[in-house]
DNA sequence: GTGAAAGCGCTAACAT
DNA sequence: ATGTTAGCGCTTTCAC
């Protein structure tokens, strides 16, 4: 069944059975009408391979993974299908599966570079995608890892300051200052924050928001009460354990955890040491991983809006492409993040 | 870059380069050294679209999968991922999104037809996949619902019966036993069950090795004891809650539940009655979610090898396309199940 | 408005 | 062993 047949079928011409098809010239009423009651008949689909091939497009989007079983990562896609469902656009998939390579090795992210680059080199001279989304396992900077690719690049939940690139992450700042602020709210003044990895950028941001509310609040954060972890579930074990070694009377009410791993490991760490959350010490984490409903008490964190990261990167990826539209011309954007408010923090008036 | 500059650049025919390429046909060594070293100096990758065209191949797999969110699916492409790695084979994927829409309705699969066989359509004459692998959110049998597609498929996590079709799934029945017994042997007695939704395939597997254990120990399961739940987390709940209001003497000291989800909301029961887990009841679940080990105590339960799944489907599906392997012939495999044993089931000698 | 035909980059049959 | 060339199914220029 191809374009040949059709135009048989018709009695037209192949030019006429693609202008119709692809609704790019004029096309008499009934003739038009011929074609597409052959093309539904038969359930002629055209070749794409054929129609690429002379087009130089593929309608194709290379989504290079750095790896799929990677927290972000599922979500993200989804948010790409569903925005891709509406378009001509189909997905390649490239999972680099760093995770087993790299884990918690933040920023070993250079040493990946050649497995990056081939399968860059791949989706864009081998497979001839018409742009890539690059979904990172981690929120941190990849300037310089994407090379050598002429065409509209967009990754998601990291940043790039890279030619051609466009970034979509999410919300740090001022969600850290606002989940702060709910914990102030509840009566907290001794507050303590167990960081992820300080020099990463999220650290660092959620950092400045929560001091932020803090000072804002009159209050003074303790640097006898922030302990650095490095985003596992152990560090926020041990980080509260150092905590609850401090003397009774400067026990910290509430922990902010930067992640909910680290919350729960916190969390582990006060139910070892027979006290209570929250009615003893209030946590929080940040990212709403599926656990965080399950864990008891259920945890109050902020939910980054992961579906909304692949979205938004798939719309600016084919903006892009066809050049109109908001984010034709984007660079970053940043998709707002949200408190999820559930068991671990109590209300105090004491201390 | 095309072919025909790399044959220009190294002085022989296109046909030349294309032998050399492929390795189909005897080139002069020097002749085949010559292409060889103008690829490697220009970084010249042959156009996939072309090929594809010509040879009517395109080296990639469709993955058409129910939902990418659901818990099985990551890990499953993760496993593809990994076989077709060392493959020259790609992923498409097309994720059908289905949770939302089929959400605990686990068998109105067959109200999804039609967008499972636009996608399959369109992978299949528009796309011009070599092959596809469905990747199901349940385990369940999906005959019927594949197509029209005379090309090899494999399903994952799911059955199915179709032409050309070939599962790829887990073992449910002799695990199940398996874990009975390991409650059996640390000396419980009175042992309860709470199902998954009675009438689905996974259920009754389950069941079956569970009887046989408790049967083969000389034991009897108390239908009283057997309550029906639905696979999510509140049944397990409310299940438990009836499991409770049993007198105290015929309280059951362990209770088996298909699923973690289930397991979980009993164990949240049994914390709202002001009982302990798993002093005085234990509990174990089924899958080995993310969350089993976050919980507390964590669960014991068993794990389905999702990655080896996804790496199975793949071999299979690219040894069905090659002709030969073990897998070229198979129309079903089952991957083994291991037993994750936790801190929820406690030794027991009274009763 | 419509059709004939060239050509996208490759492979493979055929000729040499 | 190597080269010439037709042709995969489509789009699009150009002529009518």
């Amino acid at each position: 069944m191809t374009i040949k047949d059709i135009a048989r079928e018709a009695g037209v011409s192949t030019a006429t059975v693609s202008y119709v098809i692809n609704d790019s010239k004029n096309v008499m009423p009934e003739k038009r009408q011929r074609v597409l009651d052959v093309i539904a008949k038969t359930g002629y689909q055209p070749n794409r391979v054929a129609k690429s091939l002379r087009t130089k497009k593929t309608s194709i989007i290379g989504v290079l993974a750095e790896d799929i079983l990677a927290f972000p990562t599922a979500r993200i896609i989804n948010g790409i299908s569903e925005y891709m469902e509406q378009t001509d656009y189909h997905i390649l998939l490239s999972d680099l599966r760093m995770m087993d390579s790299l884990f918690n090795r933040y920023d070993q992210i250079v040493h990946q570079k050649d497995k990056i680059s081939e399968a860059l080199s791949f989706l864009n001279f081998g497979a001839k995608v018409d742009a890539v989304i690059y979904v990172g396992m981690f929120d941190r900077d990849i300037s310089g890892v994407i090379t050598g690719v002429n065409k509209p690049i967009v990754v998601a939940y990291s940043t790039s300051g890279d030619e051609h690139a466009c970034s979509v992450t999410y919300e740090n700042e001022a969600i850290s200052a606002q989940l702060a602020n709910h914990v102030i709210d509840a009566g907290h003044k001794r507050i303590a924050v167990i960081t992820g990895l300080a020099h990463t950028a999220p650290a660092q941001m959620r950092l400045k928001g929560i001091q932020a509310a803090i000072q804002e609040a009159g209050l003074s954060l303790d640097s006898a009460l922030v302990k650095n972890g490095d985003w596992e579930r152990a560090s926020g074990y041990a980080c509260m354990m150092e905590l609850l070694e401090q003397e009774r009377g400067v026990l910290p009410t509430a922990v902010l955890a930067m992640n909910d791993l680290m919350a729960i490991g916190a969390m582990d760490a006060i139910r070892g040491a027979n006290l209570r959350v929250p009615e003893d010490i209030s946590v929080v984490g940040f990212d709403n991983r599926e656990v965080s409903d399950f864990v008891f008490p259920k945890l109050t964190t902020v939910e980054i809006d992961l579906k909304a990261i692949g979205f938004t990167a798939a719309q600016a990826v084919t903006q892009k492409l066809s050049g109109a539209g908001e984010y034709a011309e984007e660079r970053s954007v940043i998709i707002p993040s949200k408190l999820i408010l559930r068991d671990t923090v109590a209300q105090r008036s004491d201390t």
